[in-house]
DNA sequence: TCACTAATAT
DNA sequence: GATATTAGTG
């Protein structure tokens, strides 16, 4: 468990906004070989604890600070996180030790804090440690009654001497009851780190062979047991599933726009290539609630999304009324407001490539458009729907551009999460409703 | 008894 | 919801 020359490179996580008293702790403790990473902040120290966990052994944070309360978050998160902790204070009063005590942290020093009183801190790793082993192999460790509070290195700052235990008052009880830090297991938090270990461990044993002994002697991380490789394969695979079950809706839905598998799904959902449309059929956009649109003319629901899309229309057929020229691609990009369809925006360009989609995030959906003249429907009222997504009757859409139909038209409509830039723009680009669709498009193309 | 997994608890 | 723990199985 320990390394060989323990407690040198002791990592310890230190809170304390003061930068001074920070960097001075900071050196104190490097003086012991002690590892420390800084923290200046509340909320960062915080999150540290919460999601870095595993990156320290041991936690010194200052009680007071101006940002966040400390008190109120550990005792939060007490039960998640097991780590020792020692709160730094210039109240000396029993009961502030009391309270504290109380969620469990470990230890409590009281300010100004001497080298001296860093110097042991890495006993609170070694008692831990042991009291887990402890109880791993006799189930009744609550035998141990003078350990659990006496080792606190409380000093009283009058007389100026070291570990005056408080006794009695902290019940034993309380000490093992609230934060069980001793007796459970070190709670491992799956960081993008061992997140990736895990699955090149995966990777490198191949199916059948990823067990958790075996992706556990692969990952190499101290620390990790076996049962939690376990538990960790049994989210990831619950993950698998999730995943295909979900391709295989997919697959189903497809099937019924294209039996053929004439298009397909291109490369999954990672990355947006222009022009590798996955296919979906009308369902697929069923998740834009049909409220609260007015009805296109023909009697199809105009659609929107509660999601930012951006809709991209491609091959526009000449026989819409839309004022399309050949081959110029038409974007539409909605979003909702307040069930309104009201903040709709267009844009033309000449050349679709241009148009750089980069700085979106991948998409959410793409599906594509058939004619009517396509074959692959069994009834004309799917095909109606197929149309669903037409926007019309949304009176920022251009006057000139209304009423039109996309009923006999070959299109291509993806739909992408629009990001927050793009999504500003739009909104400001509404704001001025006089420019011509050429000046339009050269503001909004990124590259321009 | 060990390793694994699914189910259940925290 | 993520991770730990338990219980059942081979």
């Amino acid at each position: 468990m320990f390394t060989c020359n323990f407690p040198e490179g002791l990592r310890v996580l230190v809170f304390v906004e003061n930068l001074q008293t920070l960097l001075s702790l900071e050196k104190h403790l490097q003086d012991f070989q002690y590892k420390v990473t800084r923290c200046q902040e509340g909320a960062g120290a915080m999150h540290l604890l919460r999601n870095h966990m595993n990156k320290f052994d041991i936690a010194i944070i200052e009680a007071q600070n101006s940002t966040v309360d400390i008190f109120r978050l550990i005792s939060e998160i007490a039960s998640e996180i097991d780590l020792p902790i020692i709160i730094t204070s210039k109240d000396d009063s029993v009961q502030s030790v009391i309270n504290w005590m109380k969620i469990g942290v470990c230890d409590y020093l009281i300010k100004p804090i001497r080298p001296e009183d860093l110097r042991f801190i890495f006993k609170h790793v070694v008692k831990k440690m042991q009291v887990g082993k402890r109880v791993e192999s006799e189930e009744k460790a609550t035998a141990e009654k003078s350990s659990s509070v006496g080792d606190s290195t409380i000093r009283n700052p009058n007389k100026r001497k070291r570990s005056m235990f408080i006794d009695g008052q902290v019940g034993e009880k309380d000490q093992d009851h609230v934060r069980d830090s001793t007796t459970k297991k070190r709670r491992v938090v799956w960081d993008n780190e061992l997140k990736k270990k895990f699955l090149d461990a995966m990777e490198d044993l191949g199916p059948g062979k990823a067990v958790p002994k075996k992706i556990l002697e692969r990952m190499n991380v101290v620390g990790m047991t076996r049962e939690n490789v376990a538990s960790h394969l049994q989210k990831h695979r619950m993950l698998l599933n999730k995943q295909k079950s979900q391709n295989e809706n997919d697959e189903k839905k497809r099937s019924l726009l294209s039996p053929q598998g004439g298009l397909h799904s291109g490369e999954g959902s990672s990355k947006f290539y222009r022009g590798s449309n996955i296919q979906f059929s009308t369902q697929h956009i069923s998740n834009i609630p049909h409220q609260p649109l007015r009805h296109h003319h023909d009697g199809v629901p105009v659609a929107v999304s509660t999601r930012n899309l951006l809709m991209t229309n491609q091959h526009h057929h000449q026989t819409s009324d839309f004022t399309c020229i050949e081959n110029v691609e038409e974007s539409l990009i909605y979003t909702e407001e307040d069930g309104e369809v009201s903040n709709l925006a267009s844009f033309f360009t000449q050349k679709s490539e241009e148009m750089s989609l980069s700085h979106l995030h991948e998409p959410v959906m793409a599906t594509t458009m058939l004619s009517n003249d396509n074959q692959l429907f069994p009834n004309q009222q799917q095909m109606m729907n197929f149309h669903e997504p037409s926007i019309l009757h949304t009176h920022s859409f251009p006057l000139s551009l209304t009423p039109s139909s996309f009923l006999d038209q070959k299109e291509t409509i993806m739909m992408m999460n629009v990001d927050e830039g793009l999504q500003q723009w739009l909104l400001n680009e509404q704001e001025q409703p006089n420019l011509t669709d050429e000046n339009r498009f050269s503001s909004i193309n990124p590259r321009a």
